[in-house]
RNA sequence: GCCCCCAUCGUCUAGCGGCCCAGGACGUCGCCCUUUCAAGGCGGUAGCACGGGUUCGAAUCCCGUUGGGGGCACCA
C-alpha cells in the first residue's frame, strides 16, 4: 500500500453454489481492477469450518472462469482459514490494548435484560474485567460518542452514530475470530484499497471501519456497496426460494457472454441506446460511480431474450460447438450412437434462431435421432382432426414416389392439401405431428428431407394405424 | 423495536435545473412476412410515489410523508 496501486478482492464463502449476486460483485471488482490496472484477489472466506467443503472452492474457481475471470489472472485463492493465527493475534492485540473485553452473556440472558430478542448487546460485561475462559467471547468496545462516517462510492457518506453501534463479538470463546474481524485483518494485511461488495454489508461497515482504526491502520479502504438483487417480491434473492445458482443457468444453456452482459445491466447501463454491448465496451466504460443505488429485480425473461440474441449472433460453427453438451446423453434422450453430426449440421442453422437457451435444442431435434416420433397427446389431439386421416393416407402413398427434396415435398403437400380443401398451413399440421410428434418445430420440409423417405413413411404409417385404432 | 439504504413505464434503465407534455431495452398488445414455431420488420400500451419548499424554470436540488428493502448471531 501507499503506492496508490488499486487492489480489490472478491471474498465469497464456500456454500456449494455460486450466487448470481456474487457473480455480479465479482464482475464489478474485476472491472475496477482492470480499469485501474490494479490487482484482483480471490479470498475464500472459509472460517466457518462447520459448513464448507474443499470441492466448493473448485466450484467458485470454475464459476469465475466461466465469467472470464480465469486462474492466473488474479491473486489467490487465499484461504482465510489459513490465516487464522493472524486473526487470533489481532484479537489478542485489541484485548491487550483495552479495546476489547471478555463477556460471558448468553443470548437468552441479554434478551431477558433488554426485553427484546432483537436488541443489540447492552454492554453488561464492559467493565467487569473478566479473564478469558470457557464460554467467554471477546467483544469490541465501541465508542460512546461521535459518528462513524463511511465513504461509499455508490452511496455517498452514510453516517452511523457510534452510540447505536453495539459492542460486537470479534472472537469466539475458543479464541477464533469471527467474520467482522478476520475480514478487516485480511483486507488490511493484503493491502486492499477498494472493498466492493453487496449492500447487505453496509451496516457492517462502520464496525469494520472502527476495527480498521483500532488496529492502527491509516486510511480505511474506499467502500462501494452495490445494490442487492431481488426477486419478483422485491426481496433479496435467496438460495432457498429463488434460482440463484450461476451453475444452474450455465447448465440450462445460458451463454456466459449473455449472462455477463445482463448482470452488468443490473444497476448500471452503458451510454447510448444499446443494452447489448460487447464486453470490451463494458471494460472501457464501466465506472463504479455510475452504479445505481437502488435494488434491481433479476428478470429471467429479459435474460432469456438476451441469451437468444447472443445465440443468434453466433456463427453456425460456433453454435454447433456450443450445443454439443446437449446432444449427447444424459442431456439427450437418444442413444449416443443414434446421433448423426452430419444430419445435425444440416438443421443447425434452422434451429439456431429458435432457441432462447441451448438446452431447448433437445426437443427441437429429438425426432431426428429417436427411433420413433415422440408422442405428445395434446399435439395429436390438436392436429389429427377433420380430413387428417384421408390426407395422411394420400401423403403416405404419394411420398413413396416423389423426388425427395424439400421443395418437391412442399409442392406435393400443397397440392394434396388442396385436394382435401386444406391450405398448406392446415395440411402440414397432421404430417408434422405424425413425423415429429409436435405441432411446433423446425421447418417441416427441410426436416423431412434430412429424416429421409423411409423413416418419414414409417412414421406416417404408424400415425395412420393409431388414427384407425381411434 | 433500533440503525442504515432506496424510490422514473409491469421490469431493467437514460436523464445529473431549461434540449423531457420524459428516451432505450425486456415484457405485453396489434399488423406485416410466413409450411408450424421462432426470427425479422412496423406500430401501440405504459412511468417521474405523495406533499411542501428553493428557482424565472424541477424527474433532476432541499425537507417531510408514504411505501419498499437491508442489517441488528460466539454465520459470512
Amino acid at each position: 500500500m501507499g503506492s496508490g496501486r488499486v487492489r480489490v478482492r472478491f471474498a465469497p464463502s464456500p456454500t456449494g453454489i455460486f450466487h448470481v449476486g456474487g457473480a455480479r460483485s465479482a464482475l464489478f471488482n474485476w472491472l475496477v481492477a482492470l480499469r485501474a490496472g490494479g490487482d484482483f484477489v480471490l479470498r475464500i472466506e472459509d472460517t466457518d469450518a462447520s459448513r464448507n467443503r474443499p470441492e466448493w472452492i473448485d466450484g467458485i474457481i470454475s464459476a469465475l472462469d466461466w465469467l472470464g475471470i480465469s486462474p492466473g489472472r488474479y491473486e489467490g485463492p487465499v484461504l482465510q482459514s489459513s490465516r487464522a493465527d493472524r486473526h487470533r493475534a489481532a484479537a489478542v492485540r485489541l484485548q491487550e490494548a483495552g479495546l476489547a473485553y471478555f463477556c460471558d452473556c448468553t443470548r437468552d440472558a441479554l434478551a431477558e435484560r433488554t426485553g427484546n430478542a432483537q436488541h443489540g448487546y447492552d454492554g453488561f460485561c464492559r467493565d467487569r474485567g473478566l479473564e478469558p475462559g470457557p464460554g467467554r467471547a471477546l467483544r469490541f468496545r465501541t465508542p460512546d460518542e461521535g459518528v462513524t462516517t463511511v465513504r461509499d462510492l455508490i452511496r455517498g457518506t452514510p453516517e452511523f452514530p457510534n452510540d447505536t453501534i453495539e459492542d460486537f463479538v470479534i472472537a469466539r470463546a475458543d479464541g477464533s475470530a469471527v467474520f467482522l474481524l478476520a475480514n478487516v485483518v485480511d483486507d488490511l494485511e493484503m493491502g486492499i484499497t477498494h472493498v466492493i461488495r453487496g449492500e447487505e454489508h453496509l451496516s457492517n461497515t462502520p464496525k469494520q471501519q472502527l476495527l480498521w482504526a483500532a488496529l492502527g491502520a491509516g486510511e480505511p479502504p474506499v467502500w462501494a456497496h452495490v445494490p442487492v438483487i431481488v426477486n419478483e417480491k422485491r426481496q433479496k434473492l435467496s438460495k432457498r426460494r429463488d434460482k440463484v445458482a450461476l451453475e444452474s443457468y450455465r447448465d440450462e444453456g445460458y451463454l456466459s457472454g449473455a449472462m455477463k452482459n445482463y448482470l452488468m445491466l443490473l444497476g448500471w447501463a452503458p451510454s447510448g441506446d444499446d443494452e447489448i454491448v460487447p464486453w470490451e465496451t463494458i471494460e472501457s466504460a464501466f465506472d463504479l460511480a455510475d452504479v445505481k443505488p437502488s435494488p434491481a429485480f433479476f428478470d429471467e425473461k429479459k435474460l432469456r431474450a438476451f441469451n437468444g440474441e447472443y445465440i443468434r449472433a453466433l456463427s453456425v460453427e460456433e453454435f454447433i460447438a456450443a450445443v454439443q453438451p446437449w446432444l449427447v446423453p444424459p442431456a439427450a434422450p437418444w442413444a449416443a450412437e443414434a446421433f448423426d453430426a452430419g444430419v445435425f449440421a444440416v438443421v443447425a442453422g434452422l434451429a439456431q434462431s429458435r432457441l432462447s437457451v441451448l438446452s431447448e435444442i433437445v426437443p427441437m431435434v429429438d425426432f431426428l435421432f429417436l427411433p420413433e416420433a415422440p408422442v405428445d397427446d395434446a399435439a395429436w389431439a390438436k392436429a389429427m382432426k377433420g380430413p387428417a386421416a384421408e390426407l395422411l393416407a394420400d401423403v403416405h402413398d404419394v411420398f413413396s414416389k416423389v423426388e425427395w427434396d424439400a421443395e418437391t415435398l412442399k409442392a406435393t403437400l400443397t397440392e394434396l392439401g388442396e385436394r382435401h380443401g386444406l391450405k398448406l398451413a392446415k395440411a402440414q399440421a397432421p404430417v408434422r405431428v405424425a413425423v415429429t410428434g409436435r405441432t411446433v418445430g423446425l421447418p417441416l420440409f427441410e426436416s423431412l428431407e434430412v429424416l429421409g423417405r423411409e423413416a418419414t413413411r414409417r412414421r406416417l404409417a404408424a400415425a395412420r394405424e393409431r388414427l384407425a385404432a381411434g
